[in-house]
DNA sequence: GGATTTTATGAGATATATGTCAATTAATCC
DNA sequence: GGATTAATTGACATATATCTCATAAAATCC
């Protein structure tokens, strides 16, 4: 019942079994950050969750269904929150530094949400292209405005998120700082092209502090049919 | 029985005991290649081995020992062979992408040894820093040299470690192509302020077609003592 | 407040993993 | 080739996981 149970808050107003689902789903949250997801385990799971283990079966088939729905939540969650901190940022330049800034702090400000996204983002590719379908964009963009010299691809992309995520990794175990989300972006927008001192100029300028943590809450719509 | 089980070749000379531990270290390799590190079990490496289930006790204490006398003996030998392809590269920049593309080479010419290295460098955070070991020297000397303009940390280093591994991934995985390793070398020395012209230049240049693959064989020395 | 539907339960059947050990087989020594 | 030592075996005790299902409890309806 700690503030970090999103998926239980979210489902305040629903009925009974949707929010007995979203506190299964919240226990999976922590389970595999604590765990990891091959470790975790079905009983693991409903102990944290607080419900016989039975009760897992009647929302999941199994670990693989109830760590794909997290997964997508989060996964959604995030680009929708990296989405609305972006409107208004045209520069290419600027997007990618301060989408990959944004990534950051948002993981990082809920650690155990972070560590499932890390493990997820390794595991579900489709997932991780959804995570990452801005940014195509934007470095596309950086190619069509003349601030990239880099030929945008699987492979660009690929080595581009695996720079973050491994800042990423570092912030949750504490080896790097609140500044990992700067550094990880200089080092990204050199090696796109731009200029080491453009890159540092924009990778560090202030960010504003807009924080929307919690997730968009759904209305009680009608009552839950079956599921 | 296949030409990549090279642990068993190495202990070919050797007593019968090292030959079998030496069997369940190459099944430990296939198992943690196909299955992954945590769904790997002991009972499929000894079926893998084709010995008793007994018999792993015999040799290890978990599946933990195995992974990491295995981790420790490829790590070693992945530096062995990078250090002995690099003799005679003197200019930094050519020994930073020489490293990086040997290593995906030869990460990726055993395929289950790479599989095997990927995963375990993200658990051992000592075997992890004695592959990246010349890295750093290599990196500063870079900066001595004035062509790297960048600052050589922990964060830097696993930034860099990062792209590598990740076009490893992408190798092992056939969503890259040979070229995977002049690609992430010259994205790597755009990073670390190279210009854009000699890093292409430097990341695609012929190396010559050095091939190290097999691990040195001990010579037998005296009878095998217990263990 | 009694009937009906929804939700939750936990014992149990099934499966698979770990680690031990007395017994067996193979290798070595003289 | 018989004795001694080294190596291997696989059944077994223990533990833990998965998934089912008859039953119980709770919520809802009228």
């Amino acid at each position: 019942m700690t503030n970090l149970d999103l998926f239980t808050r979210e489902a305040r107003n629903l009925g009974k079994s949707a929010r007995t689902k979203a506190r299964l789903m919240d226990a999976a949250v922590s389970v595999f950050a604590r765990d990891g997801f091959e470790a975790a385990s079905v009983n693991e799971i409903t102990r944290a969750a607080e419900v016989a283990n039975g009760t897992f079966y009647v929302y999941f088939k199994d670990k693989d269904e109830i760590a794909t729905a997290v997964a997508y939540r989060i996964a959604n969650d995030v680009v929708q929150q990296l989405d609305a901190a972006m409107v208004g940022v045209s520069d290419a330049v600027e997007r990618v530094s301060c989408a990959t800034r944004r990534f950051l702090d948002l993981a990082s400000s809920t650690p155990q949400w972070g560590q499932a996204l890390f493990r997820a983002v390794w595991i579900y590719n489709d997932l991780r292209d959804s995570v990452v379908s801005y940014l195509r964009a934007d470095l596309e963009r950086g190619v069509a405005q003349g601030v990239f010299s880099v030929e945008i691809d699987d492979f660009l992309i690929s080595t581009f998120s695996a720079m973050t995520l491994s800042a990423l990794f570092r912030r949750l175990n504490g080896d790097a700082g609140p500044d990992a989300g700067s550094r990880v972006a200089e080092l990204q927008l050199r090696m796109l092209g731009v200029s080491p001192d453009l890159a540092k100029q924009v990778a560090f300028q202030d960010l504003e502090p807009i924080t929307l943590i919690m997730p968009v809450i759904p209305r009680e719509t009608e009552r839950s049919k079956k599921n």
